[in-house]
DNA sequence: AAGAAATACGACTAGTTCGTCAGGTTCGCT
DNA sequence: AGCGAACCTGACGAACTAGTCGTATTTCTT
């Protein structure tokens, strides 16, 4: 078995006074940085201090260690996405099947902006993989899924739709991603959204019985 | 931009007597455990050396470098699952989408198994994401399923019968890494296999028309 | 058996990285 | 002004790691 390692993530100090907050959106947007012209391999917390315009020792006075700097912009991203599937899935005014294809739509287009510092803060995974922080994010977003399939599944069985729910957010969420890894036209994502639109709309279909 | 190096994967020398070929058989076989045992971070060449019982000096007689000892064990691997997707998708006997389900079974099957190693393989991914030798065996499991898609759709366009087998390959590959990310039984693999099946088969039917 | 070729060894170099800490600076408040 | 708290600095230590190279050993060939 590997023995990962399950680094604090937590902040070290909350900042008290305004030059602190600069300091921490500095060192957020210089990772940010970092991450899209250096990669993950080269992010360091040197480099991503000098780019602040700042030291390291600031830097580890409001991140306990590298990890949680890259935890810090997945977990913004992840409120970020949550929040444009809460947007989307909830509004009852449009049909589910539309809401579910507008999602597609917009959950592509927004994985393929920005793409390499996306990848980048994949390939680091392994390093904040283990944050226990991170499941209560992910559990939200899945609640999310959950609800809109119970309503638009209304007659199904509470494990069948679940297991449809886990699908279609993975198959989202994972073919979104691979997708974004190489680069893509406006024309070429709404065509793939189409097309995982239609897969998801011909699923749910043969379901709703 | 990112400046990926692109390491030489290719083998520095070969194995010309029968101690060569068990060494390097050793190498990747300690390899493997490495992988399993100590997780992508950890995996260095002087560790999977002294777990081969050899010396660093002569792993890098076969080996450039250490991208190239992940690189064979990804490749290694992709070719086992390039002859299982052509042995299934390719049984004229069978009717398409039973092929495609049966497919899917084995696929998720194969992949939770070893999950381990697989995903510690996955976080090494960036060690040798550029080689191009990687393209070939991809393109090869690509056409695989674009044949597969273009019997099974014999009258969609080109164009469409591309964007359906792309979205299903990567669904079943991305999916498929992701669910086995965490530990699975075979009922849950099995039944999860089954939902995605259906999904496939839901959607060919909406385009066969 | 003797020379050549192949193989194996492992100490070592050169480099990188994370995170700390002692000491200096700025802020807020009285 | 003056004082404590908050903040900032950057040189430095300790730990790792990839890959090399001179030397020793084994195998093959003749």
């Amino acid at each position: 078995m590997v023995q990962r390692q399950s680094p604090q993530i937590s902040s070290r100090k909350e900042p008290k006074q305004a030059r602190a907050n600069d300091l921490v959106a500095a060192v957020l947007d210089a990772a940010v940085q970092v991450l899209r012209t250096e990669g993950a391999a080269r992010f360091t917390t040197a480099r991503v201090a000098e780019r602040a315009g700042v030291s390291v020792g600031s830097l580890y006075q409001y991140f306990p260690n590298k990890a949680a700097i890259l935890f810090r912009l997945q977990s913004d991203e992840w409120r970020q996405t949550s929040g444009l599937l809460t947007s989307i899935l909830t509004d009852r005014a449009r049909p589910p099947l539309e809401r579910l294809r507008s999602l597609t739509h917009a959950f592509l287009h927004s994985e393929c902006a920005e793409a390499e510092v996306r990848i980048a803060l994949g390939d680091a995974t392994p390093l904040y993989r283990d944050a226990p922080e991170a499941d209560e994010i992910r559990a939200a977003s899945s609640r999310i899924f959950h609800d809109f399939m119970r309503e638009t599944l209304p007659d199904a069985d509470s494990r069948t739709v679940e297991l449809v729910a886990d699908l279609i957010e993975a198959t989202l969420r994972q073919v979104g991603s691979s997708f974004s890894e190489t680069p893509r036209s406006d024309e070429e994502i709404a065509a793939y959204a189409d097309r995982m639109a239609d897969m998801f709309a011909a699923y749910l279909s043969t379901i709703v019985e």
